[in-house]
DNA sequence: CTGAAAGCGCTAACAC
DNA sequence: GTGTTAGCGCTTTCAG
C-alpha cells in the first residue's frame, strides 16, 4: 500500500501538501492539485483505513453477532443489515454466538476493544434462558451503543427491532378459525427464545376466546426426530384440520406429514407456517406464510444503530421498531 | 476505553512502563507489574485494537466475501470460516457481492485499504460469465492474499478450496444406474457457474457411457416458477424413474412433484440432490444427498489463508484442496 | 528498574 | 501556498 509518505517524498512535498491535496483544501495551489492526484491516481492510492480509525477513534465498523448463521431468517436480516451498512459507509465483522451465552459475551468484549463503534444483535436461546443481561450492560456503559432485533431483551436500555410475533400468530390463528376450522394444532420448536413465546401466546388467545376451541400444542426439542414427532403427533391427535407452525420448518414438514397421510391439504387441512420465499417453494401446495421482512428488520436495525452513533443520542432515548408481518396466502389455506 | 496514558496518569509511572508491565516485561518491578495489573484489571483495560493494527501492520482480520448469504451452502461455509478464524483470534468482515460483478470489486477495494490481511471468497456469478479476474489479480499484487472456495477461478494463482463436483454427480448418477433406472433426469438451476458445469458434465459422462441411456436435462432459470417448470418437464418427459438435482432445491420440489402424479418414491423414481441435513428433512421421503461438507470447506478456507499470511509463502507456491462429497443415502433412493 | 522518544499513517491547527 | 508539529494508542529501542 502506498502511504501519503511514499507520494510526498516522490513529489518533493511535505506530507501535509499532500494530504490537504487530496481532500481538495482550498489552501494547495491547482497546479499542485493535479500533480498529487495524478500520482495518487497512479499508484492507485487509498487511505489507510486504520490509521483513520486511530486518528478518529471511529472506525466506520459495526459488530453484528448472531446466533446462528443458519438460520433462514437470521441470515437474511444479516443481508440487510450489511446492504444497509455498506450503502452508509460502514463494514460489518460478524461474530456467531451458535446461541452460546459464553460466545456472546467474547463476541462483545473482543470486539469492544475499539474494532466496531456499535452493535448490532440477536439473543442467544442460552442467554435468553438464563435471562443474562449484564454483558449487555457493561458494553453500552463502556459507550458503544446496542440494536437488538427479533429476540431482544427487554430489561436493556437500547433501541430495538422487534417483529409484532403475538399479533402474527393471533391474526393467522383467527384466519384458520374462520376457514371452520376446529382442531388448530400449534407446532414449534423454538420454545425457548422469547419469539417463540410470544407466537404461542398470540395462537392461544385466539383459541381461547372462541368457543368450542382448545388449544393443541406440540413443542419439538432441537434433538428430535422432527418428522417422526409431528407424525406421531398427528396419529395421536386424531382429526387435526388446521396447523399454526411458529419455527420455519414446521409448517413444511406438517404439509409433507399430512399428504403422506392422504389428506389433502387445503381441502382437509390448513397449513400456516414462518418460512421464507423460497422454502414455501418446498411443497406441495405451497405453504400459506407469515412474513417477517427481515430484509427490512435488518436495515431498520442498521439505520438505527448509525443514527445513534452518528448523532450520540441520549442514552435514555431509546426506540423501540415494531416490524408488522404479513400473512401471505397461498395454496395451503383456504 | 482506558489507554494507557490514563493509567500510566494515575499511577505516576511513564505509559512505557505500563505497557511493558502488562506485557510481562522482565524489566519492571514486581511491585509494580503487581500495582499496574490491578488497575488494568480494576478498569478492564483492553489494548486498542486500532493501534495494534497500525503498529503491527496486521489487523487480525480476514475479508469474507461472499455471493449470497441466503444460499445454504455458502451461509455454511461461512459459518466455518468464522469458527476457524476465532479460533486464531481473527475476525472476520463480510461483504455480500450478491452475484454481481461490480459488488465484488467494491468489496474487494474497500477493504484492501489496510482493513484486512486476506481475502476469502467465492466467486460471482456474473464475474464467472463475464470470465474477469483482473480485480483479484490486482488485489495479490497489492500484498492481499486470496484463498477461494467452491467457485473458483482457475486463471488466478492462489490458494483454493474445491469440490469434487464432477466426480459426485458422477457417482450419484452411477448408483441410479446400478439400481436399474432407465430414464434419469438432471435438473439445475445452476447453468452458469462453474461447479454447476462441472455437475452436469459428471452426469452426462455417466449417462453417455451406459448403453442405451440418454441425457435429460433440464435447465431452470433463477426467473422461472421453479416448481411449475419441473412440472411441465415430468408431463412432457413420460417415464422419468431418475433426478439428479444440482441444487439445494431442485431435489425437494421434483419429490414433491413426482408424489404430486402419484408416483412412489423411492419404488417408481430415485431422487438424489444437493441439500444440507436440515433441507433433507422437508421432503417424506427424505432426500438421499450429496453432502459438501460447507464447515469443512469454510475451515480448510481460513486454515489456508492464515498460513499464508502469517509465513510470507512464495505467491507462486499455491496449494488446491478437493474436499470429497459423500452420497449420503436416505430414502428417496433403492 | 524506569522513562523518553520514535514511529505506524493520517489530519489539522498553526507557522512561515 | 506550503511546511512543521502534535497527537490518536501502542510497542520498542535506547538512555539514564
Amino acid at each position: 500500500m502506498v502511504t501519503l509518505k511514499q507520494l510526498a517524498k516522490e513529489l518533493n512535498v511535505s506530507i501535509s501538501t499532500v494530504s490537504k491535496a487530496l481532500n481538495n483544501s482550498e489552501e494547495i495551489g491547482e497546479e499542485t492539485v493535479r500533480r498529487v492526484k495524478e500520482l495518487a491516481e497512479l499508484y492507485n492510492y487509498k487511505p489507510n483505513k486504520v490509521a483513520l480509525s486511530l486518528k478518529n477513534n471511529k472506525t466506520k465498523t459495526i459488530g453484528v453477532i448472531i446466533p446462528n448463521i443458519l438460520n433462514r431468517f437470521l441470515a437474511k436480516v444479516l443481508f440487510g443489515i450489511e446492504r444497509e451498512a455498506t450503502k452508509h459507509g460502514y463494514n460489518i465483522i460478524t461474530c456467531i454466538s451458535n446461541e452460546s451465552l459464553e460466545k456472546e459475551k467474547e463476541g462483545l468484549q473482543l470486539l469492544a476493544n475499539g474494532s466496531v463503534d456499535g452493535f448490532i444483535l440477536s439473543v442467544a436461546e442460552e442467554t435468553q434462558m438464563n435471562n443474562e443481561i449484564e454483558h449487555f450492560k457493561k458494553t453500552i456503559s463502556q459507550g458503544l451503543p446496542i440494536v437488538m432485533f427479533d429476540r431482544v431483551a427487554h430489561d436493556v436500555l437500547c433501541d430495538k427491532v422487534i417483529v409484532d410475533d403475538f399479533d402474527a400468530t393471533y391474526n393467522a390463528t383467527k384466519s384458520l378459525i374462520e376457514e371452520g376450522r376446529k382442531q388448530i394444532a400449534f407446532i414449534s420448536n423454538i420454545n425457548d427464545i422469547s419469539v417463540g413465546k410470544l407466537r404461542e401466546r398470540g395462537y392461544n388467545k385466539a383459541i381461547l376466546e372462541t368457543t368450542n376451541l382448545e388449544p393443541l400444542v406440540l413443542k419439538v426439542k432441537k434433538k428430535d426426530d422432527h418428522p417422526k414427532r409431528i407424525k406421531s403427533f398427528f396419529k395421536k391427535t386424531k382429526g387435526i384440520d388446521g396447523v399454526i407452525a411458529a419455527d420455519s420448518s414446521s409448517g413444511i414438514i406438517a404439509i409433507n406429514v399430512a399428504v403422506g397421510f392422504g389428506l389433502k391439504v387445503p381441502k382437509d387441512i390448513s397449513v400456516i407456517g414462518f418460512s421464507s420465499k423460497s422454502e414455501s417453494n418446498h411443497t406441495m401446495p405451497k405453504l400459506t406464510t407469515i412474513r417477517q421482512h427481515a430484509k427490512v428488520i435488518g436495515a431498520h436495525a442498521a439505520q438505527l444503530l448509525i443514527n445513534r452513533m452518528q448523532n450520540t443520542l441520549e442514552d435514555e432515548d431509546v426506540k423501540t421498531k415494531i416490524v408488522k408481518t404479513s400473512l401471505v396466502k397461498n395454496k395451503s389455506t383456504l
